[in-house]
Order: structure tokens, then sequence, then C-alpha cells
DNA sequence: GACAAAAACTAATCAAATTAGTTACAATGT
DNA sequence: ACATTGTAACTAATTTGATTAGTTTTTGTC
């Protein structure tokens, strides 16, 4: 046991909330050594360095998003659950974005245990559209037209990034209708 | 004159260049100065500082995406304009990754010059949306749409997310073809 | 109670950004 | 041609933060 039961849990779960309170680039290993009550050597008996923290929040977050659309989409199927899945996710993204800015890094760690990651959430996705009369390949693309949209919106509203004054809350629901719409029109007869 | 040529242009078009190839995040005062002949405190007569140099190659690139949007749309209206400009802005995001890094942290530089840097762009898609029979509340949500997907999937073939082996060239030609036909449904008759 | 492992500590190193203060160059006016 | 002046470069120093090395403390086990 630890003397100050700090381990590894603690360390990424007090790191997410740092970086949704004051940005994730801006995250020190002091700053989060102080905030545990230890000195910031000490960490590395937990975490690999601030890369490897970095990760680590990345797949935490990505787990979180999983179990967070999983919910969402018991009990739904066919054009119900996308819609119910890209709600939980931009919910997840925006409420997180200090963490979900550390989700968007895959490129800088490409191993095993990141695909592991996102592929578990990529499953339910393709279960999801699974129940809609389109073709695989065609459904493959559509999770990718999708993923695009929602890391890509909800980035541009972490980032207050329209300047414009209408509702975002309505372009969100209009551009997931506009989604939708615009999948139907794949489906076979 | 200077003594060695250098001027803030040199410097963020250098920059630039370096960020395409190694990395945004990876860039240094130190490599830039060393690449320009110059060492790291001479940049401080031209440039601000990292951030500085940040914000300047974030206004670059979009200043320069909406160069290309421009040329690609001249000529063409409707839906067949919104495909070539999401095209256009596709192609200059994957073809400069590191400086597309750089464009997408507008939250960090929020002021005057950095809003100018993108209305730019806005209003050219806005005027594009203008030619369909759509609202002018709906061209703005749209608007939100298409800037949410293309910022979105461009930063996932960037960060080569995408696991599958499936077409990225295919993804994105179906998903603006999924976009445009759902964009259809809001038309007014 | 002694030992082994883990986890903390202090001290030191390294790299990078930035600042302070100084020197060299290049344009301009006499 | 020469002195003046502002700019842009330089060197040296500072600061901050990550990381590493080496040491000490604690905790669980025998």
């Amino acid at each position: 046991m630890s003397r100050n039961g700090l381990d590894t849990n603690r360390i990424i779960s007090r790191a997410a909330q740092m970086a949704n309170e004051m940005g994730l680039e801006n995250i020190t290993l002091k700053m989060l050594a102080d905030d545990l009550g230890v000195k910031s050597p000490s960490l590395y008996n937990h975490i690999d360095g601030l890369d490897d923290l970095k990760m680590q929040l990345m797949i935490y977050g990505w787990n979180q998003m999983e179990q967070r659309i999983i919910h969402a989409v018991i009990g739904i199927s066919g054009y119900d659950a996308i819609r119910a899945g890209c709600y939980a996710f931009y919910e997840y993204a925006t409420e997180n974005p200090g963490l979900f800015n550390a989700m968007l890094w895959y490129n800088k760690f490409q191993n095993a245990e990141t695909m592991e990651a996102t592929s578990g959430l990529f499953s339910v996705l393709f279960k999801v559209t699974a129940s809609l009369n389109i073709s695989e390949e065609n459904c493959n693309h559509i999770i990718r037209t999708l993923r695009g949209f929602l890391e890509g919106f909800s980035l541009l509203v972490n980032n207050a990034a329209f300047g414009n004054p209408i509702s975002i809350a309505e372009s969100f629901e209009l551009s997931v209708n506009v989604l939708i719409e615009g999948i139907k029109t794949l489906e076979e007869k």
C-alpha cells in the first residue's frame, strides 16, 4: 500500500479534472503533484512521464465515452439509436473539454493499447448501424462520417469557435437531422 | 534592411513547412532559428515568442485556405459549389497537417485579428449556401455542420485514426454525398 | 523484529523559452 | 566619405519544467 493512497487511477482522474478546468496543455507535473500532495518526481512511480499521462488520459476518456454511448443506446435501434449515440458523444465531449482534447491525439500514441481503447467504441457504433438496411461497406463509411462530424463539431464548440450568436444546440440538432436524412438515402430497398 | 534577409514572413512560412514535416508540437525556436541561420533570441525581433508564432501560423493557414476555396468555387453554384468547397478544404487540410493543427487552436487566441482570419472564409461559404433555396438561419446551421465535419474528418485523416483498411477517399466522397442529400431536405419549395 | 519491495524524498541535470544587455550593420543626411 | 541612428543580430544569464540518480522511509511479510 502506498504512503499517500496515491495510485495511477487517482493521478489520471485528477489530471482529467484539471485538464477540464484549465486546459490540457496547461497541466504541469509540478501542479499535479502539488495538488496530490507529493513532489513531482514521485509521480514517476505511477506514470511514465507527461506523455504517458496524456496517453492514459486518452484511453480513460475513450473508455468513459464508450460507457456513455452504450448506456445511451440501450433498448433503441435504427435512426433513434444513431441520434442518441450522437448526443451522448457530443455531451460527453463538451462536458469534458480538456479530456476530449487528450482523446484527439491518436497519432502520437499508436499502439495496441490505444487501438483497443477506440475499437470498443466502434463496435458499438457498428452494431447500431447494422440495424439499418445499408451495406456493410457503407456502414463503415457512415461511421467515419459521423466520427468526423462529432469530433469536429465538439472541438469547435469547446474552442468557442462559433462567433455567430445563433443557438449551438439548434445547430447540433439540425446537423444530426441532416446527417440522418442523408444516411437514409443509402438504404437499399 | 536586415542582415540576413530574415523577416516575419520568412519565419512564418519556414515554420509552416517545418510544422508539416515534423508536427507542430515538435517545433522549437532553437530548431527554427538554426534552420534560418540565426540564434533563437534573434527571432524575438520579428515574432513575440512561440505562442505568437503559432497564432500567426493559424492566421496564415486560414488565409491560404480561404484562397484555395475561393479558387475552387469560382464559376460554380449550388451543390456543386458546396462539393468543390468541401474538397478544397479537405485537400488543403491534409496536404498541410502541421499547419492545419495550428489552425484548430482558435481558443488560445481570441482577438480581432483571429476573428478576421476566419470570417473571410465564412463569408465565402455563406455566399455559396445563399444560392440554395434554404432559409438564412438554416444556412448558418449548415455552415456549422460542414465546418464540423470537415475539421473533424481532416483531423482524423491527419492523425491516421482510421484503423479500418477501407478507402479514405471513398469515405470522404460518400460523406459529402450524405451531407448534400441531407441538406437538400431543408429546401423550401 | 528483520527484510524486501514499493513509493516517497532531495539533489542534480537537461532542454527550451525568454529576457537583459551589448555589438554590428545598413540606411540616411551632411 | 563620414557621422548618426535605428534595427537586428549576438552572447550571457534567468527561469521553468521534465526527467534522472541516488537515498530514505514506510509498509507488508516472514
